[in-house]
DNA sequence: CAACTTATCAAGTATTCGCTTGAATAACAA
DNA sequence: TTGTTATTCAAGCGAATACTTGATAAGTTG
């Protein structure tokens, strides 16, 4: 039957977008342009891998619709699709996280003892009452990109050296591009080793600026 | 370093449910599970290949978390995993519909033409005011597996001989699978040709339930 | 237990995928 | 134009995947 043919048809063309997501490669490119707009070069050294290689992974992400792509004199500037894509991503993300075993047990294998949190809603309110200080400890570029109004961008390589910017009497909650990266984590143990009162925002910017997306703040 | 391995070892435990979407078989039988939960041999009828490989492609969707199993008597029955699972299919569905030329292409040429719907919150008012029929054109076994409140089961198939238990003066709205099922299509369509007002739901089941699960009716 | 149904396993094969290497292309600068 | 940088293309190879066929296992029924 040819309408057979056709459903088959449309079931191929969704898991070109399904497919995007069966590498872990792949994935990780995506996890990095879910911070911020990148040049292949960047994408290839930031995760460690050959600049053909990321090419072409780069292109498959592209093809399925993940990506955007727009040229930059020599440079190919690659970004993440859309809210929509992101919202996919951290979707499927947080589904293995809830459903696979496996993914915990690497989580925590890769962050380490866990750190205590904060979540967005109290992070507001604190925020609101200024008796708090936001800290975003990813790369400045990525701050640069996009980071939640009212944190200041400390790097994680300079926190111990700028320890002193962070008032004394404050608590002090950091964040990083998500909950399966270890910046954040790292800062927080750095903070209290160094006698601060410190928390990790339980999620990071993808999450909070989809998150505002949809609720935007009455103003 | 040891860091850069264990990240890429998260990465791939993720991939693991990304591989899950990888397939256009896998996708097709996680859609059907999505209606209802079913034994080995009727996926495997249902969509069109061999009961082994069928059960191949289920033990892999299992493996990635995103179905349950249980034994009853000589048969193994799959379901989908859960609320999060099907929150992640139908939002890579949408996702690749939205971005994919390709599958909006393929969509239209598997359903055809398209026919005027109706959204959730416009059938809700029409329900609540009865100047409706609401009309479940799937199988039989997958409305007893769950359906709209309100919803009467007429099979696509019966749609001609039933043609009487419809009220004459009222509306007459079908659902079916989803926005990519052909059922609902085709029941407006023979329903038009049969001098009766009807209209699809925009959705389908899969859909409305997620929806009632997160916006819970005022009771 | 034997016969039967349903599902899974195992082995084989064709295909696709992921990565590498080296060449080709595009944009720009001198 | 020529040289430089950033990216993509093309070919090749080993590993993984999808599907087939036939055997095996689990559960039920007579």
């Amino acid at each position: 039957m040819a309408a057979q043919q056709r459903k088959q048809a449309l079931f191929e063309a969704i898991a070109v977008m399904g497919k995007a997501f069966s590498s872990p490669r792949r994935l990780e490119l995506l996890d990095l342009l879910a911070q911020a707009p990148r040049g292949v070069e960047e994408l290839a050294s930031a995760s460690g891998q050959s600049t053909a290689n990321t090419s072409q992974h780069l292109q498959a992400l592209h093809a399925a619709g993940m990506l955007t792509r727009r040229r930059q004199g020599t440079r190919v500037v690659y970004a993440i699709g859309g809210e929509d894509a992101l919202r996919l991503w951290l979707t499927l993300r947080d589904a293995s996280l809830a459903r696979l075993g496996e993914v915990e047990r690497a989580a925590r294998d890769y962050l380490g003892e866990g750190v205590e949190t904060i979540d967005r809603g109290e992070l507001l309110e604190r925020l609101g009452r200024g008796d708090v200080v936001l800290v975003d400890v990813r790369p400045e570029e990525e701050f640069a990109a996009g980071h939640i109004e009212g944190a200041r961008s400390i790097p994680l390589e300079e926190l111990e050296q700028r320890l002193p910017e962070l008032p004394a009497g404050q608590e002090v909650v950091a964040y990083c591009r998500g909950p399966f990266c270890a910046y954040a984590h790292e800062a927080v143990r750095r903070l209290s080793d160094a006698g601060r009162s410190a928390r990790r925002l339980e999620t990071g910017w993808p999450e909070w600026r989809l998150a505002e997306a949809s609720e935007p703040k009455p103003a």
